[in-house]
DNA sequence: GGCCTGTCAAGAGCACTGCTCTCGCTTTGT
DNA sequence: ACAAAGCGAGAGCAGTGCTCTTGACAGGCC
């Protein structure tokens, strides 16, 4: 027998459980999440499961980690850099609201109410600003202070770096102005207000558009 | 024994199972909320708990109706109709955020994702609407489509009546606005990126207010 | 080769949950 | 006064997170 066996089939079996949580995640949302259900699904017995995983808590920050990894991938995947301005930002709010639209559960469990007395521990911090990044090179590289209405300095001066200070302060309310539009539009809150769902959606990407800058396409 | 003695000790049962689910609610969040604990304080035997409550969920579902009405009674308080619009404005978007920091847990019950596998029922889509009817109230009074941006019509007729059809999606997305800005702060997303919430939030909401065309004062 | 140590899956078990059902007791309406 | 309805208590079922112990197997060392 190879060395390194044990190792691989380790790695197999610790994908599996990762990706049939997902699954379960998916499917009956993160409250529904059971331990002992990931393990009957890929057959072994709930004890076993604590070999790879730590605790609940400790699965649910895994897959917090991988949806935050996965959103943002997402985001960056959707920017052509090469692209008008606007057209980047509109891909990228687009590719954001269609990922939390295939995985809802996900988005609701990065963005929504921390699951119940739960903190979010410190390896989600890193994963967490992806999106914001991407959004905040585009600004960078496009941005233009001048048109843009003045803003107190208020955030951390290292968080954007790149990023004009004019221009910070609305690159933040613009990323939490996606993160509510898609909240309200993935949690009801726009049942029966707003119809047109899409060309709201981008109505406000190209109004959080000129907010940080972005030149107007003529 | 007087007649009603029986109803007006359901009620009072009735109140204190309530009180002591949102006390539990408060203090280890939503999906920590147990019938079983509940009936314990309360003092009695869980299975007689299902006399007044049907289930977790109707529990819960209780809880939101509460809480919607308690956010929305603090946003109309706020609001003095005597003051000038940006100050009942900013009035009531501070009393929002003030009650979602004294109420974290209630906040992220109602605009937070949606509990396990719980569909928001009908009964709470009346209570939904309250802050969003404050806010729409003062642009009805004060907004000024003059200067506002044109946006497409992607909204109900007969959701916000009386807002002029310029004014409504704006409307619809500063209350978006809203929500996400304290939702973002609420849930940690702010953490190590805006240092003075305080001034980040009035900042938000004056040009909150920009958008739906409230005078500048002057 | 043989052994020994560390890793693994499995099972039993504890304390907890939501929910149902049955049992008596008390209050209510007739 | 009597039947009907409401009520609290208890037992019980199926499920949960998590711990501990047991026995089997693979890895590296001699």
């Amino acid at each position: 027998m190879p060395p390194g066996t044990r190792a691989r089939a380790r790695a197999e079996t610790s994908r599996a459980i990762l990706d049939e949580a997902r699954r379960q995640l998916a499917e009956h949302g993160a409250a529904a999440l059971s331990l002992r259900s990931v393990a009957r699904e890929v057959g072994m017995v709930s004890s076993a499961v604590y070999r790879y995983v730590a605790s609940r808590d400790e699965l649910l920050t895994r897959l917090i980690v991988e949806a935050y990894d996965a959103v943002g991938e997402r985001a960056e995947a959707a920017r052509d850099p090469e692209a008008p301005a606007r057209e980047q930002w509109r891909a990228v709010w687009r590719a954001v609201r269609a990922w939390a639209h295939e995985h809802p559960a996900e988005y609701a469990l990065i963005y929504g109410s921390p699951v119940p007395g739960y903190a979010a521990p410190v390896e989600t911090i890193p994963a967490a600003g992806r999106v914001g990044v991407v959004l905040a090179a585009i600004v960078v590289e496009h941005g233009d202070p001048s048109g843009v209405a003045p803003w107190p300095e208020v955030l951390r001066a290292d968080v954007l770096p790149g990023l004009p200070p004019a221009l910070s302060v609305p690159a933040v309310v613009a990323w939490t102005q996606l993160y509510g539009t898609v909240g309200f539009e993935l949690f009801g809150q726009y049942e029966n207000v707003v119809v047109d769902r899409d060309a709201y959606f981008d109505a406000v990407a190209a109004a959080a558009a000129t907010s940080v800058g972005l030149p107007e396409k003529i």
